[in-house]
Order: C-alpha cells, then sequence, then structure tokens
DNA sequence: TTGTAGGCGTTATCAA
DNA sequence: TTGATAACGCCTACAA
C-alpha cells in the first residue's frame, strides 16, 4: 500500500505539505501541489479511510437500517439512500433486521459507532424505545414519525382522502378498508384519516379487521368484504391488494366492475396483474434522498449548506388503473360483460 | 466518547491489560477480565472502528456492487450478502451502478480501499476490463464467471434443461425462447443450453430474437412467439415472461392452456398473476450468502476455518405453476374449456 | 500476568 | 508558504 508519506518523499515535500496538497487546503504553491497531485497519481495513491477517520473523526459514511432489504418498498428507499449519499461524498451501510423490533435495537446501537449517522426506515419497534434509541441524534427516521425525531414520511392522510374521493366519485357507498397489523404505525395512520372523511352518514366505511400486509392477508379480507356488501376496497398496501384481486377473481366477482379495489405503495407488480391495480404511489427513493440530506451535508458540501428542516411530509399521489371503476347500479343485477371475455 | 484508556483508568489496569480483557486474549486473569468488561459496560464503551481497522489492518467489512437496489433479483441477492455478513461479524457497504457498466470499474475501485473484500453482483462490464478489476483479488462475482475470478453462479443449463424437458413432457415440440440483451453474460449461457439441447429434428427452439429484459420486451416477444407458432415460450426472465403472459391474454390467447409460458428467477410477481408462472427458481440469498463465504472468514471465525473452493455453481429448481400445460392437440379447435370460466 | 512504548496513516497545530 | 510534531484510539511486541 502506498502511503502518503511516500507521495511526500517522491514529491520532495514534507508530509504536511502533501497533505494540503491533495485535500486542497490552502497555504500550498500552485507548483507544489500540482507536482504533488501528480506523482501521487503515478504512484497510484489512496487515502487510508480509517486513518483520516481517526483524525477528522468524519467517518464519511451513512447508517441504513431497514426490516427487509428483499422488500421493493425497503429496496427502493435504500437505493434513494445510497444514492444521494454517493453524490454527497459518502457509503451507506446496511442493516437488515428480519422485520424482528428486538434486532433494530441491536443494529442501530451498532452501526452508530461506525456511521456519521443513520436512517431508520419503518421502524418496528414501540415509540418509547424509539425515543430512548434516537434520544443520541444522529438519527433520522423513514415512514415513522416521533416527536423530536427529525423524520421523513409521506402524506398518507392526503392519499386516503385521495382513494376514497376517487371511489366516492364512482359512486361507491359501502368502501371497505382492510387494515395492516394493529402494532403498524402506518395503519393507525391510515386509520385516523379514515375516520376523519366519515360523515357519520351514509359514506362511512367498514372496517374489515386487521390482517397480515401479505397476499394471503388480502385473500382473508376479500371473503369478508363480499360478505359485508362492501363494492370496494382499499386495502392496507398493494400486497394486501393483489390477494383480494386474486381472491375476487377465484369467486368469480369481476375485480374493476362488480367490485372496486385500491391498494397502497404502487409496487412493480401492480401493473402487472389484471386488472393493473390502482394504488396510492409512495416517492420512496426520494425519501430515501430527504433523509440523507437530513442528516447534514457531507464530505463534499459547499460552505453554504443550509441546515435542514426537521420534518418532511412527502406528498403521494394516487394512480387510477383498471382495478376501480364506477359502482354496479343497485337494482340491476350485474350486466352482461360488453368486454370480450378472455378468461 | 469513552476510550479504552478511560475503561482501563477507571478498573485501575494498564491499557494492554484492558484492550487483552475485552478482546478476550490470553494473558489475563480472570478477576480482572471480569472486572475490566465490567467497568467498560458500565461505562458504556464502545471500541472505535476506525482506529481498530488502523492497527489490525481489517475493516470487518464487505463490499457490494450491484447494477439496481429497486430490482427485486439484486436485492435479495444483497440480503443473502448482509446476512451472512453480519454472522460473521462484518458490515455491508452497498453500492449501485444504475446498471451503468461505467460506474462498476469506480465503485469497485473506490470500496476496495475501504473494505477487506467485495461481492460483485451481475457485472455489465465486458470481461477483459473485468479481469483488469479483479486482478487484485479481494473480489468475489455473483451470477457471471470469468477466468481466475472466485464466482458463485447458478446452474443455468440445468434450469434450461428442466424447462425444456417439462415442456417437452407436456407434448410442445415448437418451443420458443424469448432472449435478453446481446451482451448479456447469462442470456449467452441460456443460448448455448439451449444448443446443446436442439437434437436437429422436429423439436428444435424456436429463436425469437433479443428482448429488453422487461415487461415490454416480453410483449414484444408474445407477437412474434404467436406468430412463429410456437406453443411454449420460454424466457430469459420472469418480467419478460410476464409480459408475454400479459400480451397473450390481451389477444385473446389462453396462457397456461393455448401457450405454455417459462421464466426464470421466480421473482415475487411470478405467484400473483393468473395464471402462475411456471418459472425456474434461483437461490439468490443463498448465492449472497456463498459469496461472503468465499471472501473468507470474517473476524467471528474460529481458529479452523477451511479455505473455499473458488467456484460455486448453485443448484436451481423449475417451480412448476399453471402457466405451463399439455399442448394443444394439433388436429383440434382449442376445445371448450371445461373449467368455469370466471374473467 | 502485567505494563510500557511504538506504530498504524492522516490531519492539524504550531514554529520557522 | 513550508515543515516538524503531536494527536486520534487501539493493538501488540517486548520488557518487567
Amino acid at each position: 500500500m502506498v502511503t502518503l508519506r511516500e507521495v511526500a518523499r517522491a514529491a520532495g515535500v514534507s508530509l504536511a505539505t502533501a497533505s494540503r496538497a491533495l485535500s486542497d487546503a490552502p497555504h500550498v504553491s500552485a507548483g507544489n501541489r500540482e507536482h504533488v497531485v501528480r506523482t501521487a497519481r503515478e504512484l497510484g495513491y489512496r487515502p487510508h479511510h480509517a486513518a483520516r477517520t481517526l483524525t477528522t473523526g468524519s467517518t464519511a459514511t451513512v447508517g441504513l437500517v431497514l426490516p427487509d432489504l428483499a422488500n421493493p418498498f425497503f429496496a427502493t428507499v435504500a437505493k434513494g439512500v445510497q444514492g444521494r449519499a454517493r453524490e454527497t461524498g459518502r457509503e451507506v451501510i446496511v442493516a437488515d433486521t428480519d422485520e424482528d423490533a428486538a434486532q433494530e435495537h441491536e443494529q442501530v446501537a451498532r452501526l452508530l459507532g461506525r456511521v456519521d449517522g443513520l436512517v431508520l426506515c419503518s421502524p418496528r419497534m414501540p415509540a418509547d424505545a424509539l425515543a430512548a434509541l434516537t434520544a443520541t441524534g444522529r438519527v433520522v427516521l423513514v415512514n415513522r414519525e416521533a416527536p423530536g425525531v427529525p423524520s421523513v414520511s409521506f402524506d398518507v392522510p392526503d392519499g386516503v382522502r385521495q382513494a376514497v374521493d376517487h371511489l366516492r366519485a364512482l359512486g361507491h357507498e359501502a368502501v371497505a378498508y382492510a387494515g395492516g397489523p394493529r402494532s403498524s404505525w402506518s395503519d393507525a395512520e391510515r386509520r385516523t384519516a379514515l375516520d376523519a372523511l366519515d360523515d357519520g352518514g351514509a359514506r362511512r366505511t367498514i372496517d374489515l379487521g386487521a390482517f397480515r400486509p401479505t397476499h394471503g392477508g388480502g385473500v382473508q379480507a376479500a371473503d369478508l368484504a363480499l360478505a359485508a356488501g362492501a363494492t370496494a376496497v382499499l386495502c392496507f398496501n398493494d400486497l394486501v391488494a393483489l390477494g383480494v384481486l386474486a381472491r375476487l377473481h377465484a369467486r368469480g366477482v369481476r375485480a374493476g366492475r362488480d367490485v372496486s379495489v385500491v391498494g397502497f405503495d404502487d409496487v412493480p407488480a401492480a401493473t402487472l396483474v389484471t386488472p393493473a391495480l390502482t394504488t396510492v404511489a409512495l416517492p420512496l427513493a426520494r425519501a430515501g434522498r430527504d433523509a440523507v440530506d437530513l442528516l447534514g451535508p457531507g464530505p463534499d458540501a459547499g460552505s453554504d449548506a443550509g441546515l435542514a428542516a426537521a420534518h418532511r411530509r412527502l406528498p403521494v399521489e394516487l394512480v387510477v388503473r383498471a382495478s376501480t371503476a364506477p359502482a354496479p347500479s343497485r337494482s340491476t343485477a350485474p350486466a352482461a360483460d360488453p368486454e370480450v371475455v378472455i378468461r
């Protein structure tokens, strides 16, 4: 390995001058600077990261803790974090908790010793544990909010509103909600938003209950929705919605005609199924990028880096596809399907 | 920050003794060891990573460079890498190249200065560039092979064989292949395997051409397959297969009855569509784990860690679902569908 | 078994 | 503008 000392010697300058030249600090003659830079390149000099960290105290590294890397939702956040971190001269250390709240604490604590700051995505741990963990500062939350902790989340209430408005505009009165796990922070947020939309009259939402946030959970919810006479189902997330779609199909109910279905997240598979899923799209990668920015400027930052606000709520967007359609008229039996039945 | 020096002072021992006690090295009295460990815990001591790296030379870190974190295929590999790294006491720094071959070189070079070794997943760069890059050692390939470079890949030829055997057993004679990009190493591997299976007689495979490895590519391929009179289509990957499925459906052809479709990868969406996709499943997470092991034992390793073999080819498995079925008999028009048509 | 001291590669603080 | 030199926190011969 070629060290700075060797570069200095080869260039015929002192260690200090070499250091200054390469980290383009002031107080180096233009001639020396160029000469040092050239010899460094010739020798293939690469600064030793750990040594630099030891003296500067900066790791140029961002941590990322998330429940499941293989889940496209989190993976997309991770991509955003990684992209922004690199743009600002930082690396990303990623840790997967396997959806285990207990691991969150350990991973965060361990990583904090190795990074300048860290992004904690969709933590499952209860609020009090979260508060204790983030007391150190240097932690930004994504898809979760907690008092006093900087965070990036999504305007879920507005997403719920868009979805419900859409369904009501289509004439649906009996809208059911297929919820996620009770312990889920974001499920609570959806429910609060739904309650706020409830006008106490005919247009109330039917609570189908809490389901596992999976395809299977959706299958289960679909039967309940049918039994409850719902003409539209709003789902905790797309996986649940896809499960509902599959079950409706299996039971001979035409999704997007007899029953409308709306999901949340806009996962890739939403466009791959038939009918394509109407869903609330979340700016996942953007959230990851913003979280990195909330952590503060990286090593590459100019001097005028403004201090970021503590909380950001990103706008969401309802993407209307084929799984939602006008409510079937009450009086008539399902009309003969004018489309070509393809099976 | 609490340093080892402070722990030593608090425990009333020397720096060296404290160090030995905490890294459970020999030559420490049991009493001192326990005492030091306790005071360290009480003081909340966390070893300083950079300092340790500087003296030991080990970063306890693994690098991971891949084309696209948001792609479930790579994300699953990443999950495996992360899981195995942590089990062996290492962190993972992940870098996303945005599918850009030019970035691969830069990312790998940069990361190599910060990690003990790195996993390069599905590199797009040409073979010669790869050879130059990996000459340093410390790099393991995943889903790609190169002479002299340790790698973990999949037994794709066997997967192709399983798929073709399956289709032939179902009576399909006109099997088409919807290929991936010409520059793709794994596409070349599939083609080689297909050629080997060609008996020169009636059972030859129809080459549909090269398509973008996306849903859209599949849509395009489907029309060609139909025009060529194929009764079965083997696809470069699941995304392409899903596109074929969608297009067949749109054109009124019953996938899984009139035409059989087989994919590659077994992405999550494969089970979410109707008909569910028959596909060749790849042990992606396992590949990530094995790649880490090929990098050598981590800091947590026992003394008897054997040296790993340089190449591993992981077995793959055809997962038969509803998108493949017996070939329609030549003479008769498509029989009336005995199933309840649900649409 | 314990302690002292040197060094890992860099940056930063002083004098010169 | 330069150049010694002292940290940074830890590990590890080497000496006691």
